[in-house]
DNA sequence: CCGCTTACTAAACAATTGTTTAGTATCCTA
DNA sequence: TAGGATACTAAACAATTGTTTAGTAAGCGG
């Protein structure tokens, strides 16, 4: 009979357990030992269930998807819900889960890869449905690129939710961190904070930058 | 006598070599025998050098932050060249360098706290210029929390900068990644890709879907 | 030339690591 | 209820780790 806080199987304890920690001691600063200590089990046991360090990690992953997946479909809504669901949904998650996604995604790898991915997929069909209902203007160049600079732009409040937080004063991966930033998110997304003309000469700066930084690498 | 590519003392080469490897391996998993092997000396060496593994880090972490203060020292320009600077000049800086700085930010720790809250700094002062001059709108409620915002965006490139590698076909750490990928950032920022209505409702459902977790946590 | 510091290596040390082994208890099924 | 699989532990193993030790070579001021 278990209790009620550990209403787990024990490989579940374990998983979690490694979720906890892979974002805070990193892959390799990540011991067994800890993991199993936290999970209150032998180290052998998690061998036992995860084959090796790897298959933990693997494991990790696969729940980590499979828990981000499942929640973007349960909050699919319409109109502006879906939109800001996007990123959005993640912030209903467990926290371990999101803090476990923020470390992934910025660590790199395949899950990383396969994670932004799948929100740039997901940012594409957006605009197509938002061009169809004259939502969204007219998007500059190849769509795929715009999506995933717009993805690398959500997704940064999440990766710099340490700093935001420190900023702000409010866990930024919390639903309440995220409302307190949109405000100043959409203020720039809705291009009052930055001069048109502006822009344009930062552009030309830009473009300049480069021509002077030819073939000095 | 030593070569031109060579051209460093010896502990240099160790806190490059240390550099190079940290953002590839991570701070655990990079061995102290591996660094030295790269520099082509022994594991002892490292030690007599910078005391520990962490001083090794710590020198690491000092090289960086200066060349990256000196690098945007040396490129502030005026006017649209100066805004476009803070972010850009990094770019400019050799390719380890990037990488470091890439990979520290998105770790967090101390180190990351000091470069983003350099770069948040200067954002508000360009805030100040701005408005000033006229090229910035009323900025949202506190500049500082604005500017954080704004920071963790454009950073977003250099964190993700493997996953928009992957997309844009360009090593993003290059001065020609960031010109493939600026035109899309100002799209975005020019606030022409979402309409202004979108926008409202975007922010109306935030702010729902906050009041639907309130207590959840 | 002496003496001292600095730059460096090779080898060993102690701790920690992921993993294996051997064994016990518990459960399920036939 | 017999028996084989499963869940689990304690202890040991082999490899790797950061670090120390002892020692050599080279520079340098006096």
């Amino acid at each position: 009979m278990r209790s009620v806080v550990e209403d787990k199987t024990t490989a579940a304890r374990i998983r979690d357990a490694a979720i906890a920690r892979f974002p805070i001691d990193g892959i390799n600063g990540t011991t067994l030992r800890a993991v199993a200590a936290d999970a209150g089990v032998s180290p052998g046991l998690v061998i036992h269930h995860f084959g090796s360090k790897e298959g933990l990690h693997r494991a990790c992953d696969d729940h980590v998807v499979r828990a981000m997946t499942q929640m973007k479909r349960e909050s699919l809504g319409e109109g502006a819900y879906r939109r800001a669901a996007s990123i959005a949904a993640m912030y209903q998650m467990a926290l371990p889960l999101v803090r476990y996604i923020a470390w992934t995604v910025g660590t790199g790898g395949e899950t990383a890869a396969r994670i932004f991915d799948e929100l740039v997929d997901e940012a594409v069909e957006l605009f197509a449905e938002g061009r169809d209902s004259g939502t969204i203007g007219e998007v500059y160049g190849d769509p795929r690129k715009q999506a995933a600079v717009l993805v690398a732009m959500q997704f940064s409040a999440l990766v710099f939710h340490e700093h935001l937080t420190r900023v702000f004063g409010i866990d930024m991966l919390t639903a309440e961190g995220l409302a307190a930033s949109a405000p100043y998110t959409l203020q720039i997304l809705s291009g009052d904070l930055f001069d048109r003309q502006v822009m344009e000469e930062t552009k030309k700066a830009l473009q300049e930058l480069e021509r002077s930084q030819e073939g000095t690498r």
